[in-house]
RNA sequence: GGAAGGGUGUCCGAGCGGUUUAAGGAAACGGUCUUGAAAACCGUCGUGCCGGCAACGGUACCGUGGGUUCGAAUCCCACCCCUUCCGCCA
């Protein structure tokens, strides 16, 4: 969420950057929810005062009859307010968190298709196979069992395309351990609190793209930036230990609804895969190069396996409510002959910290809200997507990119 | 799943109805001393909200949510989490 104060004081900025995100929030009825709530508050401060002091009266000495019964009328004051207050506040804390963070300058407005190509790499073969095709034809994919044992766009990964994906993880990991990163494992489910704290839509509504498990509150995560981003909630970090960098591997689960026709073919868009994800906690004024460092990675990382990209500055209605900015990488498919998304970079100031209340002691003694950050690194099934579609033979096989041979056995084709 | 114990500020830890305005210690910061450092000593030191230009004042917060009371960190109920033991188990 975003700092109440920020909102009084710039409503028309907050409004027009929620309008150009595509989100439906009433700004100045928040502003006029705060307003009622601050006076009740205050009104409610004052009787409480009174009943402090009257309390302070009764110590030590027996307290009168007189004394007791006005205590008990304070009493019955506070909870007349405390009765109104209630229904404001919550209606107050709904409308606040539904307020999407602000967009950063550079950001293109508009929809998807105003996202700005800020860079492009690698050259632009045509007139490869399909990935499902190949990979049907090695024996490298099963998704009809995969339908059988769990369901539609399940799938099993075999032989030696597993072996791939298993390959460009141990690539993608000893990469951003070199570059000062923290592996970590992390817990796969999550509570609905750090759910929606790092922004995602809470799992008892119709939007929820997470799967929840029966009578617990617990929901499978959709990547490893939620859990990592509720590493550190509720803690004060001290300004020497940023920037914390992590990268957290997880299987990634999501239900996907309403995104059947989207190139739903083969391993691009399915209920699980595994991903290894970058996350940064940084001091407020260091996130913009923390952005901007996590985007050099990414293509670092991807210029090394050789897969041709570009690089798009994403459009103001395509970010997600947390983000103040997103870069993506978009690999290209020499299948389709255009780029198609493969890793997703996003800034998301403080929004995810002050839902989660992650907050930095700078060396003066001051305490704020840090940044927070996240990156792809590598998504597995994706990146086999690419990489079958960039790397194949006429005969139906595929270069093993070279910084991956080391991976898988010194293969220099499969 | 069963039993017992426990969740207090940056950390450790006392408090178990009204001198809590949360003791004491550690860390941190400032100072004295010192050639310098350490030690010692002195001082400062929780977070949010509201009001105020500010000094400051008010209020809330001792796992979470209810309840009892004139008054709750303290008593009661429910839930969550942690530790230990038992059971089960990769």
């Amino acid at each position: 969420m975003l700092d109440i104060q920020f909102i009084r004081d710039n409503q028309d900025l907050v409004q027009t950057k929620a309008k150009q995100k595509g989100y439906d929030v009433d700004i100045s009825k928040l502003i006029e929810l705060d307003g009622r709530r601050r006076s009740l508050l205050s009104e409610i401060d004052k009787v409480r005062s009174q009943r402090n002091d009257l309390a302070a009266q009764m110590k030590g000495a027996k307290p009168t009859p007189e004394q007791i019964d006005q205590g008990k009328r304070l009493k019955e004051k506070i909870v007349e307010l405390e009765t109104e207050f209630s229904p404001i506040e919550v209606a107050y804390n709904q409308l606040l968190r539904a307020v999407p963070n602000v967009t950063q300058e550079g950001v293109p407005i508009g929809g998807e298709e105003d996202s700005v190509e800020i860079k492009k790499v690698g050259e632009q073969k045509t007139g490869a196979r399909d990935h499902l095709d190949v990979a049907l034809s090695r024996d490298w994919v099963d998704f009809e069992r995969g339908a059988k044992v769990a369901g539609n766009k399940f799938y099993y990964l075999k032989g030696d395309l597993a072996l791939l994906e298993n390959a460009v993880t141990q690539f993608a990991l000893n990469f951003v351990r070199q570059k000062g990163f923290t592996y970590m494992t992390v817990p796969h489910m999550v509570n609905s609190r750090v759910l929606t704290g790092t922004g995602f839509a809470p799992r008892t509504s119709d939007q929820s793209d997470e799967y929840a498990i029966e009578n617990e509150d617990l929901s499978l995560i959709g990547t490893a930036e939620i859990p990592l981003t509720g590493y550190h909630a509720d803690e004060i970090i001290d300004e020497d230990k940023l920037p914390l960098l992590y990268a957290g591997l997880s299987p990634c689960y999501r239900k996907e609804a309403g995104t059947y026709g989207k190139h739903t073919r083969g391993l691009f868009r399915v209920h699980q895969f595994n991903k290894l994800e970058m996350y940064a906690f940084t001091l407020p004024e260091k996130s913009n190069e923390m952005h901007e460092r996590l985007l050099a990675l990414e293509e670092e990382l991807w210029q090394a396996i050789g897969i041709p990209y570009h690089v798009i500055n994403i459009a103001s209605g395509d970010l997600g409510a947390p983000a103040a900015k997103k870069y993506d990488i978009e690999y290209w498919s020499p299948v389709d002959g255009k780029y198609r998304e493969l890793t997703s970079c996003s800034n998301c100031t403080d929004y995810q910290a002050r839902n989660l209340n992650i907050r930095v002691r700078r060396n003066d003694g001051r305490v704020e809200m840090l940044h927070s950050l996240n990156g792809t690194a590598v998504s597995l099934a994706r990146s086999l997507v690419a990489i079958i579609e960039n790397f194949q033979t006429a005969d139906g096989h595929v270069v093993v990119p070279e910084v991956l041979r080391l991976f898988m056995g010194n293969q220099a084709e499969i």
